[in-house]
DNA sequence: CTTTAAATTAGGAATAATTCCTAATTTTGG
DNA sequence: CCAAAATTAGGAATTATTCCTAATTTAAAG
């Protein structure tokens, strides 16, 4: 790996300059309205690179596809199973974890690199009573 | 909805009977093997349905496709993001919850559903090294 | 600055997972 | 037993993602 490249370096500052959680389409159409050609299977390679790297997280949705965050300050997501809305949320994992005997027993077994709670959100929960 | 049919009930008994959050390709193959006739929308529809009623929970899985798991206990996950090894673990999110002034933050946005842990396990870490 | 090797790209084909569609069957409730 | 509602099978369609290959870009060495 290079680790460099016109298309790489794009994506990833279309991440940092996007708080908002983009799908790989997102990020493939906000990469071209900047500037830069790219294809859509770089954006997909690069993506996972990126994520391997830790630069970018994956964040692995109940609904609709799958979506990325740029790591800009150690934070946590909240992620409506009905909807797909994510709340960010300043958990930080490395100062609970300490005090927390059963997820020091789940480190013996994983490298914990996020936790994401899913359930359902006040939109939805109002919805379905309707 | 009924709320019954043949189809649903087999795929219920054969989670109950199944520990090994299977996906929705084992699933169909589960029933198959069993006795009962079943094509494999019936599966995914039912699967949704279920989940749905939180007889079973689906895990996003960052490898491989979804798996569900049958909720047979409070308990949460941690998934490796290589391999895609699931360890279960009990912590209780309702008694833990209630203890952690930034879970309670989540809770006024969200009806908290699961939680789960994502990162690198041990054997996959070792792999890396070599 | 060339030259060469390694890495990366575009673009489309291929694959994988899941949802959607419809006519036939099953279940429910009176 | 009958009618209405729900569910099914089976395959088509869709969606998301990965894979493939020849061409281009980048890095590194002389």
């Amino acid at each position: 790996m290079n680790n460099y490249s016109k298309q790489r370096e794009a994506i990833l500052d279309v991440m940092k300059e996007n708080r908002t959680h983009p799908t790989a389409e997102e990020i493939y159409k906000l990469v071209l309205e900047k500037e830069s050609q790219i294809s859509k299977s770089t954006v997909y390679r690069n993506i996972n690179i990126l994520v391997d790297l830790g630069k970018i997280r994956k964040l692995n949705m109940t609904v609709g596809p799958d979506r990325y965050d740029y790591l800009y300050k150690e934070h946590s997501h909240a992620i409506c199973e009905k909807c797909g809305k994510i709340f960010d949320f300043y958990y930080d994992i490395d100062k609970d974890k300490i005090s927390n005997e059963l997820l020091k027993q789940i480190e013996k077994n994983i490298d914990i690199n996020s936790i994401i709670i899913y359930g359902i959100c006040e939109d939805c929960k109002s919805k379905n009573k309707e």
